[in-house]
DNA sequence: TGTGCAACATACTTTTTGGTAGGTTATGGA
DNA sequence: TCCATAACCTACCAAAAAGTATGTTGCACA
């Protein structure tokens, strides 16, 4: 359990397993994608996600660099912690806040599931 | 799930909850029971479970003091998250680490489910 | 008279994490 | 010749989180 939360803990790192989750990505792709992230922040956290062994790193020996990321096997099973972390996060928040009072959330939750080795998104 | 993620963050928060999984505990019940974990720790975190209503405080007026902690109803559907964080994580402890090789964890995994109203430990 | 108890609070220091601003590489195009 | 490009790295700084040490309360008991 330790384990799990070491590997996703980290401002960013969720967001960055979330673009990967809809396939490989470049770089730049996941830069752009992802507003507020330095590009330290990103290179930093990414290189951790792989050592992790979540993510794998495909490098093109070409000028201007070039290169791709992609979930390694155990990395998009991870969508089952992303599925749990969101149902419970969204059920929390139609039922309570701090100070017992009913509130509603203002945005659609969604969640990734895996269906036929396709990973798709769904409002819960 | 950024919600869910920063109720549960915090050093000693799974193990405070995890503590009160099974049943209603004093302060220095759950003190004693995590080693490592200084008294103001305890307090500041707890208060911050208290203030996001994972925990609910019960005070006796008495001289030395006594309070009793346990999870509130949402503070209890948390198992779910604490079951997926377990399964991912013993199973990504298992098949690999940073460099590939395959390592196995040197110490017993479990879980704890709800069965039949009751909150039991299984091993993994 | 003084010591211990439980459940904290408070001030201070250290560690960890995140952010800012710059530099680097080789090459192709203006 | 000069500049833009992609994917970084480095040094430095700020903020947040965690740890250490000590103080507080009011009563029971020695």
């Amino acid at each position: 359990m330790a384990a799990a939360l070491s590997v996703i803990s980290g401002k960013w790192k969720l967001s960055i397993i979330n673009q990967l989750l809809s396939g490989q990505k470049r770089y730049s792709e996941i830069n752009r994608a992802i507003p507020g992230m330095t590009e330290k922040m990103l290179s930093q956290q990414i290189r951790e996600l792989e050592e992790d062994g979540i993510v794998s790193r495909h490098i093109f020996p070409e000028v201007p660099p070039r290169v791709e990321y992609s979930l390694t096997p155990i990395g998009e099973e991870l969508s089952s912690i992303f599925y749990t972390l969101e149902r419970w996060g969204s059920h929390y928040m139609t039922v309570t806040n701090a100070n017992g009072e009913v509130i509603k959330p203002d945005y659609t939750c969604y969640t990734l599931v895996k269906q036929d080795d396709e990973v798709v998104k769904v409002e819960v």
